[in-house]
DNA sequence: CGCGCAGTCGCCCGTTCGGGTGATTTTGGG
DNA sequence: CCCAAAATCACCCGAACGGGCGACTGCGCG
């Protein structure tokens, strides 16, 4: 930008020195300094016109358009709703597992826990999300967003 | 546009005009030629820069960003992957009503069917799909796109 | 016509689940 | 430190489920 300016200005300062030379050759004693100073106007105008536009050509509209595509929800777990329903940390453990398709008995040896643990865990959660088969619990907890 | 150009010319002109005045009045005897040549020069730039600018202002860059945007997915039903599968439609059928969390007995009194016609569908099913569950055959049907 | 497949149904058996009750231990917050 | 909530485990019972077997009925295709 500094640059542009010095240059603007040496160009500036060519074109009246220019014009002073010119004005002592050729024009002062035949046209009238209305000549001069049209010339100078409309060269400078120019001048203005393209450096102006130069300097300020950056101007662009950013139009953010919004195009569907088609991309897997990333899931974010709903925290608001798993508090709705009052689900503890390790009840929602479990209904994953549940979702996972794996039994009662598979879900306690992946948590080092009795099968009777998970059966108590499991029974707890079917009441609070108010379902009574873990298909049910499953396909409720899909839709509130509590597991993916 | 002409409009515009018209109104350029005019205050270009005034301003000569306003000029000379001056010139006559207080500069001429006092100052040289190089002071009125670089008033011109600095009027008719920023007169230059902002006409310039003013006319060309619709000349901007548009950049089209596009943005992606979740869009679920309507659910097409995977033809091929139930072929592949071999499912029959009255297994498919009943799939989907597993899906939704009814029990055998339901589903047999929703389609008019004794719960062993259930059953025996379902156990076809589960082999077919090679699961043991019902909420695994329900997950793997979804991400086979075979149910929503 | 006959074969095979899909659909229907019944029965049996063992497992899994859901529901209920009761009890102990761990843990986090007032 | 104490209490309530959470987590753990056990036992029982009935319902639901999964697997296996057998059987009968339409229906389409060669």
């Amino acid at each position: 930008m500094v640059k542009q300016v010095a240059l603007y200005g040496a160009v500036g300062g060519v074109l009246i020195a220019l014009l002073k030379f010119i004005e002592y050759k050729y024009f002062v004693h035949e046209y009238s300094s209305e000549i001069y100073g049209g010339l100078i106007a409309v060269i400078f105008t120019v001048l203005g016109i393209y450096f102006g536009l130069r300097w300020t050509r950056a101007k662009e509209v950013v139009v953010i358009r919004e195009v569907p595509v088609r991309m897997d929800a990333p899931f974010v777990m709903n925290a608001d709703k798993l508090k709705e329903v009052g689900l503890t940390a390790r009840e929602h453990e479990i209904l994953a597992l549940i979702a996972q398709g794996l039994s009662n008995r598979e879900i306690g040896e992946k948590l080092f826990v009795s099968e009777n643990t998970v059966k108590t865990h499991s029974s707890r959660l079917f009441e609070k999300m108010q379902v009574n088969r873990r298909v049910q619990a499953v396909q409720k907890a899909k839709d509130l967003g509590l597991i993916p």
